[in-house]
DNA sequence: AATAAAATGCAATAATGTTGCATTTGCGGT
DNA sequence: ACCGCAAATGCAACATTATTGCATTTTATT
C-alpha cells in the first residue's frame, strides 16, 4: 500500500471525500518531522484556496488527523497525529520543542511525558509539554 | 510598600521610566491570576495606544517581567512572571492551563515538574508543561 | 531650566483568520 | 452509466491581531 493509497484510506474512514487539496495537505505534512505552519503550507501547497486550506485543516484536526500547535510567533502549525491517535482519544502526550531562531515546532513523540496532578476542579484533556531553545541546526549555526 | 511603589521600583531596576501607561499594565496584570489577553487588556486598559500597549507588552517580555503564553486560539496572553523569575534566568517551569470553553489561560506556579531529556543536539532554555480542559469555573457550568 | 534619550501616539500597512454564498464535485443509490 | 444530493471548493468581503516609520511628548539627569 503506497502513500496514496494510505491518505485515501485515511479520508473515508474519516468520512471525509477523497479531493485533490486533501490529498496534498496530507502528502505535505507527511513529509515533514516538523510541525508546518498554515502560511509554509499555503505557499507550496499550489493552486488551492487559502480559505479551502483553513477548512481543511480545522476538518483535518476535528477529526483526529492532526494536531495544531502554536509557534513562538503565535501562528498556527499542524503536524499529522502519530499512528494511534485517532482510533483512540487524541493523545498528544508528547513534546513540542519550539525553536527560538528559526520559530520551527518539532514534535518529539517518543518521550514519556509524567502526568502532574493538578488542582481538584480543572478536568484536565490533553497534557503537552512544550520546551523552546534552539533545535540542532540553530545550534550549529550559532556555535 | 504598596503596590504602586513595587512597581515603581521593578521599572527602576529594569531601566524602564516609569510612565502611566506601564504602571496601568503592571496594575492590571498583577490584579489576576490568570494570564490576560493582548485584546483583554486593550479593552480595559483605558487612554492608550494600542502600539504603545504592544511595545510596552514586548519590552517587558525582554526584560522578564512578564512571560507571554498563547491561549488556544492563537492569541497572546500575558501574565506576570513569578517573583524571583527576573533576577535569576527567567524559569518559567510551570503549567498552564487553557481552558477550551472559556480560552482562558491559568498559570499554576506551584506544581513540580519534571524536566525531560531531550535527544542529543537541542539546546533547552525554557520548559513549560500545558493542560487542556475545563477550568473550574466551566466545569461547574457545563455539570 | 535645559537637554538627550526614551516613550508615546498616529497613520498606514501587513499578516492571519473568518463568514456568506454561489458553483462545482465526489459518491452512493438506482 | 446516470442522477441527485450532500459536501467541498472558490471567491469576495470583512474581522482581528500585529508591525513599522515618523513626528511629538515625556521622563530623568545635569
Amino acid at each position: 500500500m503506497n502513500n496514496n493509497q494510505q491518505f485515501e484510506y485515511l479520508l473515508k474512514r474519516h468520512q471525509l471525500k477523497r479531493t485533490e487539496p486533501r490529498l496534498r495537505v496530507l502528502s505535505l505534512l507527511s513529509a515533514k518531522s516538523v510541525a508546518t505552519s498554515q502560511p509554509d503550507l499555503e505557499s507550496v501547497i499550489g493552486d488551492v484556496d487559502r480559505v479551502t486550506l483553513y477548512r481543511i485543516l480545522s476538518a483535518f484536526e476535528e477529526k483526529g488527523i492532526i494536531h495544531k500547535v502554536f509557534d513562538l510567533n503565535g501562528t498556527a502549525n499542524y503536524a499529522l497525529c502519530s499512528s494511534d491517535c485517532a482510533e483512540h482519544d487524541h493523545h498528544d502526550e508528547h513534546l513540542h520543542f519550539n525553536c527560538t531562531s528559526c520559530k520551527k515546532v518539532y514534535c518529539l513523540d517518543d518521550l514519556d511525558v509524567q502526568p502532574v496532578k493538578l488542582p481538584a476542579g480543572f478536568k484536565v484533556e490533553t497534557f503537552s509539554l512544550s520546551a523552546t531553545g534552539l533545535c540542532p541546526k540553530c545550534n550549529n549555526k550559532e556555535a
